[in-house]
DNA sequence: ATCTTGGATCGATATTCATCGATGCAGGGA
DNA sequence: TCCCTGCATCGATGAATATCGATCCAAGAT
C-alpha cells in the first residue's frame, strides 16, 4: 500500500478510482493548472523559509488580490500553509502534500 | 539530473523556472485538472491494452462529443497516444509521460 | 486616537472551459 | 452504389476562473 498518497489524493494506478476519488485527485491537479501558481510553488520550493506575500508580486508581476487569491487556491488544495507573523502572512510549501501527490501519479509505487 | 522529467516538464524544484518553463508545466497539470480525465487516465493505467472511444462513454456516462473532447486534452498534453484500428480509435496511456510527470512533482529525486 | 501598512474580501469583467446536439467524414459491409 | 457505424468537428450555452480596483480589517507606530 502507498504510503504518503493518503495524504493528498488517490494513485491514478489504483484498481478502480471512484467518482468522489477522481474529483478529489482532480482539485489537487487544478491547484496547480496555472502557470502563476506553478511558480508560486517553484519559489517556495527553493526557498529555505516561508515567504510573505509582499514578496510574490514583483516575480510574479501580478497584484496583491491576485496574488492572494492564488495562494489562497494552493492553502484550500492542501498544498501550502499559512501562517501569520504580526502584520505579515508568510507561506511555505507542505512538501509532504507535493511527496504524497508524486506518489499518486507514479505509476510504479503508488499503486501497483 | 533528472532523467524523465524532461520528456514531459521542468521540475517544480529546480533552480529557478521561467515563464515558459511554468507554463509547460501548468498545461500538464490542466489536463488532469477534470475529474472525467482523470478517470480516464486511471482507466488506461489499469488496462493492459488500449481502449477504444466506444468504451468511455458508458463508465463516464458522458455524451460521445464529450468524451473526444477529453481525450483530445489528453494527447494534446502527451499523456495519451491515439492509434487508428479500421472505423475505431484506440487510446493508450503513455506510461513514459506520466513517469516524468511524477519526477517533476518529487522534490527529492527531480530536482536536489 | 490617528495614521500607516500588509493582506484579505468584494464586485465587476473578460476569458476559458465543459457539455451536448447536430453535422460531417471515413471505413466496412451488403 | 448505398447504408450503417464510430468518431471528430462545429456552434451554442452555461458555468467556472483569472484579474484588478476599491474597500475593509487588523496590527504597529507616533
Amino acid at each position: 500500500m502507498a504510503t504518503a498518497a493518503a495524504a493528498c489524493c488517490a494513485p491514478l494506478g489504483s484498481a478502480s478510482l471512484s467518482d468522489t476519488e477522481a474529483e478529489a485527485t482532480a482539485r489537487v491537479f487544478k491547484a496547480l493548472a496555472d502557470p502563476h501558481r506553478v511558480k508560486i510553488v517553484n519559489l517556495l520550493a527553493t526557498s529555505p523559509d516561508s515567504v510573505c506575500v509582499c514578496e510574490f508580486t514583483e516575480p510574479l508581476g501580478l497584484s496583491q488580490p491576485t496574488v492572494s487569491h492564488h495562494l489562497k487556491k494552493l492553502v484550500a488544495a492542501g498544498l501550502l500553509e499559512r501562517e501569520q507573523r504580526g502584520t505579515w502572512a508568510y507561506y511555505s510549501l507542505r512538501r509532504d502534500a507535493l511527496g504524497g501527490l508524486a506518489a499518486a501519479v507514479d505509476l510504479q509505487g503508488g499503486s501497483r
